[in-house]
RNA sequence: GGCGGGUUGGCGGAGAGGUUACGCAGCGGAUUGCAAAUCCGUGAAGACCGGUUCGAUUCCGGUACCCGCCUCCA
């Protein structure tokens, strides 16, 4: 069987990976705030576990394999957007309000992580339906002496837990020393962080021994990975910047609380970054998946971009990477196209590809294969190693220019066109190919011409609009 | 201020202590009515300064610069 080996954020090494049960491994990624549009960043982590994901259901088998991903959908984000509606003059109640914004943004990424090619996850929790397995973790903290109530919030006592930073690689009097961190009149110690905290009516809220409130958001991912996955499990995901304090405060939650080791190992990716600044909300420079599909882009060419960069490395979205990951798309796409639809199975893939993805999913590596099996025109292996990246070409064609009569089009201009060209190359007049060749370049069609006749591919720019006249 | 990551050819981007990454672009050739596309071939690198070594771009130390986290974020 092949060995997967993973950097261990914990470990800041390299490991082999050893599940814990074989026959069920367990993975968590943390999933979105659903407020909004998936922004292209948001995007990264959810195309890297889901390569993690295929690998693991190609070494393990695809019914061992338990993947969470859960939404986030408390949050006072969210509660902005219903109240603005609601002061725009919507009907319904707050409640009502916050499930359509909540549900709409899941539909949205449901379509928008689809278009990348991953797969759903098997199970996609929402924290509002497991408010009673967080409020009784916090119970049991509390219990155990780690956390303490006080003006309507329960507080994580850090100083409780004496591993605390170890993920992050701080220690307490470090982070304090910064400075920067909240200081509320009612924390016993300014690293403390909050489990629960009061709602208003004007906030959604649930009952609580605390009184009307809702969950922190780090006890979220806590109390829905202990109930999907258990108190202990294989690998836990998600970006870098979610580190500390995020992942470091669901460590000291569930390890406090369940009194296990929780996740094994712990897998960050780095940034994505446009202009070289990382895409972020607060910087405000970022752009949605969405509307990079609506530009054209096809969903699998923004997969492929993101595969050509190792997940730990920051990487550069630009127009240039796409063009290039585009090419190299249509190229595999023409050598595959007679096997397209025919069962690929993923051991088919090249073994120096499921080599390179054990090692750390070493995806640039993988592509690297990927162009040796097109060089030699190894049809079957490259599509069965494409299907194990998660490229199937559907929506590669659907995104651009698959209709059948623009297919028809092409066609029976090409063969006109030909005709012309062979009138030509007699009568030495090539006035009439040449124009043809103009508007159809003008089109956006690539024109190929060689001996044996005339081709036309969709280019970059292509426009069927244009073909109407022709 | 504390912590973490990075610096590879014109550009993107991997591996390996000694042997071609690869892709894009360039250059040369084949092909072509002209082009494009395609095919073949090809030059080019590892921030800086030390150390270890027979040998380092690859290991170790330092310097410089860049990025991230410490505040909602994937």
């Amino acid at each position: 069987m092949t060995t997967i080996r993973l950097h261990n954020t914990l470990s800041r090494t390299k490991e082999d990976f050893v599940p814990l049960d074989p026959s069920n491994v367990r993975m968590y990624v943390c999933g979105p705030t659903v407020y909004d549009r998936a922004h292209l960043g948001n995007g990264r982590p959810v195309v890297v576990f889901d390569v993690l994901f295929r690998l693991l259901r190609h070494v393990y088998g695809e019914g061992a394999v338990t993947y969470a991903r859960n939404f986030t959908d408390v949050d006072d984000r969210i509660n902005e957007t219903a109240q603005k509606r609601r002061a725009a003059g919507a009907e319904g109640s707050l409640e009502d309000l916050i499930h359509q914004r909540t549900e709409e943004t899941i539909a949205w990424y449901h379509a928008d992580m689809d278009a990348l090619g991953t797969l759903r996850p098997s199970f996609e929790p929402r924290a509002t339906e497991y408010i009673g397995g967080m409020i009784a973790m916090i119970q049991t903290l509390i219990d155990k002496g780690h956390a303490y109530e006080v003006a309507g919030h329960v507080l994580f006592k850090v100083r409780s837990y004496p591993a605390y930073g170890r993920l992050s690689g701080r220690s307490v009097d470090d982070m304090i020393a910064g400075a920067r961190v909240e200081v509320a009149p009612y924390k016993d110690d300014p690293m403390d962080f909050v489990l629960w905290k009061p709602s208003d009516a004007s906030l959604p809220g649930w009952e609580s021994p605390w009184g009307r409130g809702r969950p922190g958001w780090h006890i979220e991912c806590s109390a829905m990975s202990y109930e999907l996955l258990g108190a202990s499990f294989d690998i836990h995901g998600g970006g870098i910047d979610l580190q500390f304090p995020h992942h470091e405060n669901e460590i000291a939650q569930s390890c406090c609380a369940l009194g296990s080791g929780f996740a094994r190992v712990w897998m960050h990716n780095e940034m994505l970054m446009v202009e070289g600044r990382k895409m972020s909300k607060s910087l405000g420079n970022f752009f949605t998946v969405r509307d990079l599909l609506d530009q054209g882009v096809p969903g699998e060419v923004i997969r492929y971009v993101m595969l050509m960069t190792h997940y730990r490395s920051p990487m550069d979205w630009t127009a240039e990477k796409a063009r290039i990951a585009r090419g190299a798309l249509e190229d595999f796409q023409s050598i595959v196209a007679d096997h397209i639809g025919r069962s690929v199975s993923p051991d088919d893939a090249d073994p120096r590809i499921i080599d390179a993805l054990a090692d750390d999913l070493n995806t640039s590596l993988a592509i690297h294969y990927l162009y040796d099996l097109a060089k030699k025109r190894q049809a079957e292996t490259l599509l069965a190693s494409l299907h194990l990246l998660g490229f199937d070409f559907s929506t590669l064609q659907d995104a651009t220019w698959s209709a059948d009569d623009v297919t028809l089009t092409l066609s029976e201009l090409a063969a006109q066109m030909t005709a012309l060209r062979e009138t030509a190359l007699t009568t030495k007049n090539f006035a009439p190919v040449d124009a043809l060749k103009s508007a159809l370049i003008a089109a956006g069609v690539e024109v190929r011409m060689s001996k044996s006749g005339v081709e036309l591919v969709p280019g970059p720019g292509f426009d069927p609009a244009k073909l109407g006249g022709l």
